[in-house]
DNA sequence: CTGAAAGCGCTTACAG
DNA sequence: CTGAAAGCGCTTACAG
């Protein structure tokens, strides 16, 4: 037995399809009804169990409380404590409490227009990915369709729920300098993207305000801590990005080299380490709230509540400061040493 | 500017428009077509940059490329050591190598006829869970809507996805047998379910063949370890479900009773305790394979290659022994001491 | 108050 | 070979 349609329900009420359309869609249009005829077509359509074809729904008008989520790697994760997995928990959850459904874009290899494109069965989309190929997307804007970064976006017109990193950033080199560090290195992976571009913007802001120099060195090769501290380092700061690769390297080289943290040198990481420990300096991205406020952002782009140039549209949350153990005061002894 | 439509192509290629949709589409049904013609109907969809619209291409071919996805607990479970993450993995790979997209049922509030209603807009189901309400989806069923459980279900006609316990219990307790163990004890949770109800036929059907009487112990408090060495057993069997309340039992019983195992006593597990400790004796369930072989099963009951009452459509996968270090020859010097 | 009609952008028979 | 038509299941004007 085929899945009812209205018109079944037309039938076995004893009116037009277009009438159980109105009823059903909650008679937006506000038209006269008799209330009698309003009880009947929702007993039919229950009674035939009735449920709503989305894509039908869709291209007639335009709103079937679904929306996409396309992520550029796997949604499900292999690696579970992938860092953008909390921010799934809060788009789930929030969609829920939205009574939105989820439909989860994936299987996508190239990321192109044409793959984009799926995502339109969707009353909107959520993008997930450090890179987000914005030329891909660029169709999609074009039109209108609603959608949502996650993570800031530098082209103009393009919403976005981002993290705070400028000020999370400055925020963990200007305890440093307060600690009484003048020699700071700041290390980051050579990959750019708007949330290195932040952190790093971050750092430079709190070194220029304190009239300090520090160095940005971009690497993926092994981290030259050792050599550093020999030329009177006291600091090290570290990118920290999906990958961890960047701080991964830090703490390998830190060990290899001997040195005692913060002992002889001070470890501060933009970010959370990929085991999350509590010792290590740095900040907590609000991946979980991110992922809650997506969704309502695009919810309200969805039904026009906010409009995708509006400030409203362009979000950075808050970063919680993780004090750690990882950063004191400089070892001078140390740096006379050398 | 508005996007081209298959009917702006159409004038401009002076065809029909079913003629350009004909022509897109790959020509499927092998229709006589002049090479010409379709040349040029390409040149003019190329011309005006022509994007076919997704949802209606949906609602012509009939099918959606949608497959639901319903938990009766969140998709994203906040624990991600949860013991269905890894199928939900195996499910969205295979979808997206099948070029199936994901449609997330969530919002966890009673599970009834209605809330499972909205998945029709699916093209079918899967259905994850230990307990899944079958009277709820008895109308789905019904309706012939395509579904797929994971994990084996009694009421015939509903295809499934599981795990062969039986065959994987009952290798266990060989095992054990095969040792020497004499005085077995199978400790199991008193929730029912299928896949409780297969291991424990595993277990006994092992201990009829080995002309063993092992004593089924269903309890959800602590585990009366200490007493039971003291009685002559040597060989303990534990449930493993998605709680891990029973193993968990026994090995804070274990503990308290500063029994060594295997020492003491030989432990085993039917399934893999919840740190995936692979020193344990037991077998791992195949759930990635499981959320592939559910995935791949669902589309070929939405296709009608498998019909719901096939054999076909009523899978259960080997699991894996682990040999585990926590199963050796009973103590003879402990048996005699009580 | 309610029905008939048009149309969303496609696919798929079915006539020529 | 190609066009005209019907129809997928809905929404939204527009007549009564």
């Amino acid at each position: 037995m085929p899945r009812p349609r209205q018109s079944d329900i037309a039938k076995l009420a004893g009116v037009s399809q277009a009438t159980v359309s109105v009823v059903l869609g909650g008679n937006r249009s506000g038209l006269r009804m008799a209330e009698r005829t309003r009880l009947r077509v929702l007993a039919a359509a229950e009674q035939l169990g009735y449920v709503p074809d989305p894509v039908a729904t869709r291209l007639a008008s335009r709103h079937n409380s679904l929306l996409g989520v396309y992520t550029f790697k796997r949604t499900f994760p292999t690696n579970v404590a992938d860092s953008y997995y909390p921010i799934l928990v809060g788009v789930e959850e929030e969609a829920a409490a939205l009574g939105q459904d989820l439909v989860l874009f994936t299987g996508a290899r190239d990321h192109d227009a044409a793959e984009l494109r799926r995502t339109r069965i969707a009353d909107g989309c959520l993008f997930f990915g450090r890179h987000v190929p914005a030329d891909a997307v660029a169709p999609l804007v074009a039109d209108g369709f609603p959608l949502v970064y996650i993570g800031r976006r530098d082209e103009p017109g393009i919403p976005y729920v981002g993290a705070d990193y400028v000020t999370a950033s400055a925020a963990v080199v200007r305890r440093l300098v307060g600690l009484g560090h003048r020699e700071i290195r700041y290390l980051r992976e050579p990959d750019e993207a708007p949330s290195s571009a932040d952190r790093e913007r971050g750092v430079l802001d709190a070194a220029r305000e304190a009239g300090l120099d520090v160095g940005v060195v971009r690497t993926d090769g092994p981290a030259p801590v050792r050599r550093w501290v020999e030329q009177g380092v006291t600091a090290v700061v570290v990118e920290e990005t999906d990958t961890s690769a960047a701080y991964l390297s830090v703490r390998r080289a830190v060990e290899q080299a001997g040195l005692s943290v913060p002992h002889d040198l001070s470890l501060a990481v933009l970010g959370q380490p990929p085991d999350e420990d509590p010792a290590v300096t740095g900040f907590q991205v609000p991946r979980y709230e991110m992922g809650r406020a997506a969704v309502r952002l695009l919810v309200d782009l969805v039904t026009g509540v906010v409009t995708p140039d509006s400030p409203q549209a362009h979000r950075l949350l808050p970063c919680t400061p993780v004090p750690g153990r990882s950063v004191g005061a400089p070892n001078t002894a140390n740096r006379q040493g050398t």
